[in-house]
Order: C-alpha cells, then structure tokens, then sequence
DNA sequence: GCAAGGTC
C-alpha cells in the first residue's frame, strides 16, 4: 500500500481526486479522513501533529529556576493523538510513503515530523517528498511522477526556529510571572514575536503621553463665481519654499484675518488642471484582507475566522496567503461567468465580462503555496451565510471584481486666488470615470466642487473664517495597521499575526480597540529593554532568519545555532537575577495602577476593580481588610477603566466589555448613588413564593439599564417578567382580576402604550410567539414575525410558499433579499 | 499554566 501525507485535509481530499480521477472515497479512522482508491491511502495532518516542549520535571514552575530551561532537554510530542495514531497505523502497512506538505519551510519540517513518525513503525519503507506551488491537476501529477527527497537542512531550521522560541519564550515568562507572583491565569509572557509588537503599540503610546500640543490658527473664505460657491484656504510660503497653511504665530495670524476679512473680492492668479488615473487594488493577501474587513468594523481575529469558515465551506480560497498574484490556472473571465445570472452581482459580472481584454493587477509579492483570497465557483445565496458572513464574502468577491476591472479616472482642480497680498487656494476633484469604484464601493469617492474659473477672473468673498486648533498627538495603531506594520517588521505569519495580538488582549497587555496598551504593558516592555533588549526588538527574528538560511543552505549546524543563542540568554539571565525583586515590584505596582479607579471617599486609599472567587467584579478598597468599603458593578461582561474620570468623585468611568451587549456604566459611585433612588417599586405578591415564603414582586431597574418585573427575594426566587426598555412606566389603580396585579402604562413620546397586567401581557406575547413559528427561522424577530402574520404568513410552510415580491411590497422592512434568505433557511 | 507555528 502507498501512502500519501499532506499538511491538512483539505490537501488530502483534492490531491486524491486528482490522482485517482476522482474516484477515491473517504473513510474515517479515528475520527480521520482517509481517502482511498486502488493500493493507495492519503491522509490529511492537521499541521504540526507533535510539538517540543520540556520534559515533564520542568513542569511546575516553582520547582524550576527559569535559567534551568536554558539547557534542559527538549522532547518532541504528539499534540494530535488521533491523527499521529492513525498516520502510525497506516505507515506500518505502507510499502511506500510520499511526504506531500506545503511547499515552504512549515511544510518540510512538519514533513520530517511524518517523516519521523514514520520511521518509528516502519524502518524500512521508501519516503519520498513531493513538492507543488497550488493544488491543480498539472503541478500534482507531475510532482508525482517526480518524486524527490525531504530536505532534512530546511527542516532543520525551522526546529532551530522552534527551539529557541520555546527557551526564550519560557525562561522569559517563567522568570517575570515568579518575580511578580503572578502564577496561574495571570501570567506575565514574553515572546520573539508578541514582544516586538507590544514594544510596537507601547512606543506609541509613550510619544501620545509626551506629546505636546502647539497652537495654530488657519484662515479660510468662501469664495462666489455667479451662484457656485466653493471654500478656499489661506496659505504662505515657508523658509523651504512649501506651501503651508498653518500660522503658528496668533499675531500673525490675527492680522492675515483682518485682511482677508475685509476683502470683498479676490482675483484668480493660477488654475491647474490635471486627470489622474486610479488603479485598481492588487489582489488580496491575508494582511491587505484584514485591512479592508478592519474598514468594515471587524477584527482582524474576527475576520480571520470568518474567512476560515467561508474557506472550510468552499466559497473562498485559503485565507493564509502572502501572494498577490493571481495564478496561471486562474482564468478570470471563467470565474466571473459563474457570477452571471447571479441575483446581488450578476449585473457586476456582465460588466466586467464587456471588457476585451481583462488583465487582473499583481501585487508585489509572488508565492507559490497558495493563490490570493478570491471567491471560488461555488457561490452562496445570501440566506446560507449570517450577516457578518456574508459582509466578508461579498467583500472578497468584491475585491476580485475590482482587481479585474478598469481604472478609475479623477479630475484634479487646483485654484490660487489673491486677495491683496495674501494666497488663497481650493484643491477640487472630480470622479471622470468610475472604473473599478462601480464594483467595490469600499474607498471613499467624495467629490470636492471647485467651479471652472479662468486666470484674472474676479471673485466675490462671501464669507470668511479663522480657526484656532492645536496640533494633534499620533493615533494609535488599529489592529489591522498593527498587523501592516508587523509584515514590514518581518515578524509572525501571515497565520499567526492576528492571533498575536488576540494573545496581547489576552494577557492583559491591551485593552479597548484600537488597541490601547495597559501600565502592565508598558512596565513589560521596559524591563525587557533594560534587560533583555534583544526579545523587544525586530533584530531578533532578522538574526534568527539569517541563521536559519545558513542551516538550510547546509553552511551552519542546528545545534551550533541553538547553542550560541542560549549563550546569549544565559548572560541575559545574570543580569535579570541581580534585579529580580525590583522588577517584580514594578510589574505589581503596574498591575495595581490598572485596577485603579481613584481614592476611597471612606480612607482615601485607592479603590480597585476586584473579582470575587465566584468571578463577579465589585470596586474594593486596597485598605481592606482595615476599610470595607464598596461598590458593586454590573453582573455581566468584564469592566474596563476608562481615561475618563467623574468630576464628582475623582474615580475613572467604567465600561462593561459584554459583546454586543458592550456599554459605558459610568462612575460606579454615581451608578450606586442613581440605584439608591430609584427603589424598587413593589406592586404585588409573586406568585412563585409569595404564599410560601411572602416574596413581592417589584419593577426593577438593572444594572445594565434594562428593566423587569422581578421578585424581591431574587436571586432566591427567580421569577420575572419582561418590561419595555424604553418609556416611563405608570403603575395605575387598575388591577387585574385574574392576577391582582396593577395595568402598567408605558410613556414614550405622544401616544401612552397601555400594556396592562404584565402577567397578562407577557402570556399574550408568549401565545403570538407560539402560534406563529415563525422565530426558529435566525433572523426573524418577534416584531417581524408579527408582522409577516398580519400579511397571512403565520408558519414556516407559509413562509417557503410565499411570494416574495408582493410580501416585500407589503411589510414594512423586509426585503426581497431577507425573505429569500428566511427561505432559503425554512427549507 | 511558558513561545511560535501549523490547522479548525
């Protein structure tokens, strides 16, 4: 039997289509696909299937002194059980093997791990390394007619890789997490990679905190041509002869504006006029992707995972790319024939398809693992994918239809007019030709009006401004410029960035998006810098590629490498172990500071945000047990302390991280001091414990701003009814027969809603619900389902035989697109 | 319970 190994099953499945004419079938073994047809077997890894780590006695970390990982042992283990005990089976029977993992350095040493598993059950077998640049029918049958040898050097260097990131990586986190005592959860981590981008985002932050702003004031009019008025900008020439429109000077400036105020006309000294062609975008690597769904309000770890269902589900390509070039074997005009016909981009498709010759723009960068992100034949309806989906979808399709389609064409008008002695200039553009803006509307294409107006032409100045402004601190980076920047640095993959900085958040390093780093960050990240400078810096990774390019090339050893670089950590570590309880005071003096909110109104120590073991969080005072005082926080989601602070009490506003149920609570003082007046209103007995145990029933005001009719004896009696979040309720002198319980009536704007007994309401609302079925279907609330039955939709049968055009026509916001969607979902 | 790199 022949065996055939690939680096995922994705891989597996389309490789043994084409070498078996698609005639192979899949069979699972351990909960592992394997294909099979005639004598031979193929099998998907899941990458890396055994990892390195220290052998078992180094595992607790306060029986370990960190230096001691520097030469312990390193052993390799199997991380993917099933799939190393499957791939063993199948090798013990295999009277050939052929190693066909991505082409690149992952992919030759995640092959020698197969490679080595291999040997383990079977020493004799013939191992051969197939290597192809995409999976297409040409380049996989002639690679395997072709068969050649595992590069043990190129795998060498990426365990050399491996090696000195786990050392680094460990020693560095052990010794910061023991010297602060930050054990368990909380550990303190350092990394090659996360380390530099930390250092990256806390560099930032440190110029904002030392940013001083400077005064400038710029001068503006309007400017008049018969009825087209346009607005115009002071400007002067600077000492290098630039044109600059700030004045840094108050006097100056002042005096420019009297000037300019007085004027009733201004003379055109100068137009220029100039078209500018705007290409098309290159087509999508993983960093460029990221960018764009970053512009659409998603993470980059959010769109990553999008996009990995969107690929699992075969309607996008491999996510993980660096390329940008299209490949051979991609025809453009073939794929976007499948758009055709399409309901949201076949009229797009037609378009495109005018063009004689379509020539798709490349990007700088061309690899052969695997081609840009573009969408694949198997196109969805909107109804298979939710929202966000099918937002990240249409942006890929999107993307290719832009990469293929014309330039865009921009008019650019340029104005100086004089008013006396002082310059006025107006930058107008025009979109000439839409081009590829007509088939990704993703970059901003305003327009700026500056009328036609000829050289000597009299203006009239209708109204003139001077604006006083500071001088603005840098931005911080958003994750997807962090993630840009970490590409140029030449750090991570095109797979790991993103989670890079998912792991930042996670450790308590960044909080908030953009990402704005925490006082633990930025102590982290100094004493890196005064001690072991090399983990913080870029030069690390470009020192490690070198050496790695060396063992690859055969001109270094593995060992020699690994062994020069724990040199370099051990004279780290002599330094570190001098000033290990300073820097563990530090880190636990940061860690405070990012619990802070202000002084305790009781004993003027600091209050912190606490969680208490059953892992709610409160406000405590760092005076207990000595001073008690507190203050509760809301019950869900994790809080954040804001840079805002309550001008009452001098405590930092909070912010409850929950999702999309994410809000600002405030200063917790004002939220308990608010909570304290508005007391529950009790209106009845409640009808679960009342009789046994006299619990009431009262309209309760939740900490989250929500409202409910709940029982006083919560959280022993949970019983509750649901309350409109919006309006004042009135609790009249009405009472309900049935459930002697007052008519509640709600204000909101002119017309009061009479919502009656809540009990009553809510098992009025509970019957609709039931009757109609309609809400099993995503995407169909209460509302709307009340209002597809009001149209004679009361079930899901009525649902898939709706006509879709009249029920659109009908109801009030749904559209064709949703009812599709909903049926598409029904069937 | 450490890293970074694959993959899901």
């Amino acid at each position: 039997m022949e065996l055939i190994i690939t680096e995922k099953d994705n891989a597996a499945r389309r490789i043994a289509d084409i070498l078996s004419g698609e005639s192979a079938d899949a069979d699972r073994q351990n909960g592992v696909n394997v294909y099979k047809w005639g004598g031979k077997r193929c099998i998907g890894l899941s990458g890396h299937v055994v990892g390195v780590d220290f052998p078992p006695e180094y595992n607790d970390w306060r029986d370990v002194e960190p230096v001691e990982l520097i030469d312990a042992d390193i052993e390799k283990q199997p991380t993917k059980e099933n799939i190393v005990r499957t791939l063993r089976l199948l090798a013990r029977d295999a009277s050939r093997v052929t190693i066909a993992t991505d082409y690149d350095r992952e992919g030759e040493l995640i092959g020698k791990e197969a490679w080595e598993l291999v040997r383990e059950v079977n020493e004799d077998v013939p191992i051969n390394r197939v290597r192809f640049s995409s999976i297409t029918e040409n380049e996989v049958t002639s690679a395997f007619e072709n068969p050649d040898e595992l590069d043990f050097d190129l795998a060498a260097a990426g365990e050399a890789r491996q090696i000195i990131d786990l050392i680094w990586g460990a020693a560095l986190t052990r010794f910061l997490s023991l010297s602060s005592r930050q054990l368990g959860n909380d550990f303190i981590s350092v990394g090659r990679v996360q380390s530099p981008t930390l250092k990256l985002i806390v560099d930032r932050e440190r110029e904002i905190e030392a940013f001083d702003p400077e005064d400038y004031w710029e001068l503006f009019a309007d400017l008049k041509k018969a009825k087209e008025e346009f607005e115009a900008q002071y400007f002067y020439r600077d000492e290098d002869g630039n044109e600059a429109e700030r004045v840094w000077d108050e006097e100056t400036a002042e005096k420019a504006y009297e000037t300019l105020r007085e004027a009733t006309q201004a003379t055109v000294e100068r137009v220029s006029r100039r078209t500018r062609t705007d290409d098309p975008p290159a087509p999508f690597n993983t960093t460029q992707f990221i960018r764009a769904a970053g512009s659409l309000g998603h993470s980059a770890q959010r769109a990553m995972s999008i996009a990995e269902d969107l690929y699992t589900a075969g309607y996008i390509t491999y996510p993980r790319t660096d390329n940008t070039v299209y490949p051979d074997d991609l025809d453009p005009e073939e794929l976007l024939d499948e758009f055709v016909g399409n309901y949201h981009f076949g009229d797009d498709a037609d378009s495109l398809l005018e063009r004689d010759d379509i020539e798709p723009t490349e990007g700088d960068e061309e690899t052969t693992d695997h081609p840009p992100i573009h969408p694949t034949e198997d196109i969805p309806t909107k109804g298979e994918l939710s929202d966000d989906e099918w937002d990240i979808y249409e942006l890929v399709v999107r993307r290719f239809f832009a990469t293929v389609a014309e330039s865009a064409k921009w008019e650019h008008l340029k104005v100086v007019a004089a008013v006396s002695k002082l310059s006025l200039k107006s930058n107008g553009k025009r979109l000439l030709e839409e081009g590829y803006h007509a088939v990704y509307p993703y970059f901003n294409t305003s327009e700026n009006f500056v009328p036609n107006v000829e050289e000597g032409e009299v203006l009239d100045v209708t109204d003139t401004r001077i604006e006083d402004k500071q001088t603005q601190p840098p931005r911080r980076y958003g994750q997807s410029r962090l993630i840009e920047k970490m590409e140029k640095m030449g750090i991570g993959t095109k797979s790991t960035r993103h989670n890079t900085i998912q792991k930042l958040y996670d450790r308590g390093y960044l909080e908030n998006d953009p990402p704005r780093p925490t006082r633990l960050a930025q102590s982290v990240v100094s004493a890196a810098e005064d001690y072991a400078d090399l983990v913080v810096s870029e030069s690390m990774t470009r020192e490690l590629e070198e050496d790695m390019t060396a063992i690859a090339d055969g001109k270094a050893d593995l060992d020699d490498v690994a062994d020069s670089s724990r040199e370099i950590l051990s004279r780290v570590f002599e330094e570190l172990e001098e000033s290990r309880e300073e820097i563990g005071k530090q880190l636990q003096q940061s860690l405070k500071a990012d619990k802070t909110l202000g002084p305790c109104p009781d004993c003027g120590e600091d209050l912190l945000v606490r969680q208490s073991r059953r892992g709610s969080h409160f406000v405590g005072c760092d005076g207990y047990p000595d001073c008690t005082y507190t203050l509760p926080l809301p019950n869900k989601g994790k809080p954040l302390i804001l840079e805002e602070t309550c001008d009452d009490h001098d405590l930092r506003e909070v912010k409850i991280l929950a999702g999309r149920g994410t809000f600002v609570h405030g200063c917790p003082l004002c939220k308990a001091e608010e909570a304290e007046e508005a007391e529950d209103r009790v209106i009845g007995d409640c009808p679960d414990c009342g009789e046994e145990y006299g619990g009431e029933l009262a309209i309760k005001q939740l900490q989250t701003g929500s409202r409910l009719v709940g029982c006083t004896r919560y959280p022993d009696c949970d019983y509750s009814l649901p309350l409109p979040r919006r309006g004042d309720i009135e609790v009249t002198d009405e009472r309900c027969d049935e459930h002697d319980l007052p008519e509640l009536v709600v204000h909101n704007g002119d017309e009061p809603w009479e919502l009656g007994c809540p009990i009553c309401n809510y098992e009025e609302f509970k019957q609709r619900e039931e009757k109609s079925g309609l809400e099993v279907i995503d995407g169909i609330g209460a509302k709307t389902a009340e209002k597809l039955a009001d149209v004679g939709i009361e079930n899901v049968n009525d649902l898939k035989n709706a006509e879709v055009e009249s029920v659109a026509e009908e109801v009030n916001g749904v559209s064709e697109d949703r009812l599709r969607g909903w049926q598409a979902k029904a069937d």
